[in-house]
DNA sequence: TCTTTTACATACACATGTGCATGATTAAAT
DNA sequence: ATTTAATCATGCACATGTGTATGTAAAAGA
């Protein structure tokens, strides 16, 4: 094969994250070998050691090419408003849930983060990612709820944190559950109502 | 080594599956050998084979051995009684929580079929046991549901099936975000106030 | 134009895992 | 007491995957 130009190196390490994404959310990560993302890529195994140190890096970079839902919804949640907090809360939620249900490649990187890989140690970067960025922003959002108490919206004694990790919980419960099957029941239908149901359970 | 007794010979047995629970649950399905199996165990691989076809039937013998807190879910929803239907529907969800948190086995069980396996194909006995499992769990709770609407606990605009699948998820993904790191946050604690808080939610 | 470096392809060495066949010893059956 | 069969241990063949070293042709740089 000819070497190309540098725009077409960048195109060959795209595919490769295409191929990638692909055969990991199909048939897991480790029952996915280096061979069989480059054929699928269209290139040898050279190609990805060339781009990528080991599959390691690969799935780093496959994950930080994507803004997940859950980064988005921190930067909206650093410019919300005072009022309506709980309107908000719920607002953030919904759209975490129509974003794995309508992006493909959100989808993809949701299913593999949730199916198709192993929770091995603390080094693995999915791991890593997963966890991370889910800390932060419940740590966001229980900000959020704090001031929704505050501002009366909610009784003072609900605490805050464990609001919040029970909002969290029932956003990853529906998008695990969903990402199981599919057909079972519609995403953002059921998860918003059951969204609405909770947050209206929060004690006044 | 000498022959042993029949005993003997199901001791290990046990020893074996005691083994590939801890090591799945601590390193993963695939990264765990079958060779590191047999060492922990204190036999040889022959000894694996011998009882057992492969992996997959190991994993299979391994989850048969327990009755697991879904399992036990639909024993008890069967002879529910007629009254306080909510009430009961909130009592064997906490119980599956705290199950989880108390009983180690069904904690590492709990632990692979969540974090430490790959969803690859349908075959796969993993899957079909928690999904189908699920699946029956679901239906039989929605049961409950419905008899709750016809006996006024709830509103006649909720619908049973929409209203199964958030509790379910709630407590699925209180499980999940729990089992990726214990130290966060009280199962149980927690988790019975999210649960109170999405059934108070339930129109009347 | 000449040199260097990039972008891969090719090939090799090595490690690891699986499945099975075979062997050895003794409990269990007759 | 003899035979059978169960319970493992041992060893071999085979496949698969990884990492790297090397080769090569063209783009990039000077």
């Amino acid at each position: 094969m000819v070497r190309r130009t540098k725009e077409d190196a960048m195109e060959t390490r795209s595919k490769l994250l295409d191929a990638a994404e692909a055969l990991f959310s199909e048939k897991g990560v480790t029952q996915t070998s280096m061979m069989q993302v480059a054929e699928k890529a269209g290139v040898t195994r050279g190609a990805i050691y060339h781009h990528f140190e080991n599959k390691m890096d690969l799935i780093e970079s496959l994950m930080g090419r994507v803004k997940l839902p859950i980064d988005e919804m921190r930067e909206q949640i650093s410019e919300t408003s005072e009022f309506e907090i709980l309107e908000e809360i719920k607002a953030r939620s919904k759209e975490f849930l129509a974003r794995v249900q309508n992006e493909p490649q959100v989808q993809s990187l949701a299913s593999i983060l949730l199916h198709k890989c192993e929770y091995i140690d603390e080094v693995n970067p999915i791991k890593l990612r997963h966890v991370s960025g889910r800390n932060e922003c419940i740590n966001d959002v229980e900000g959020l709820f704090q001031k929704a108490i505050d501002a009366g919206e909610i009784a003072q004694s609900v605490n805050a944190r464990t609001a919040v990790i029970g909002l969290f919980s029932l956003v990853d419960g529906l998008i695990y559950n969903w990402l199981l099957a599919p057909d079972f029941f519609p995403l953002v239908e059921y998860g918003n109502t059951a969204i609405d149901t909770y947050v209206k359970g929060l004690p006044r």
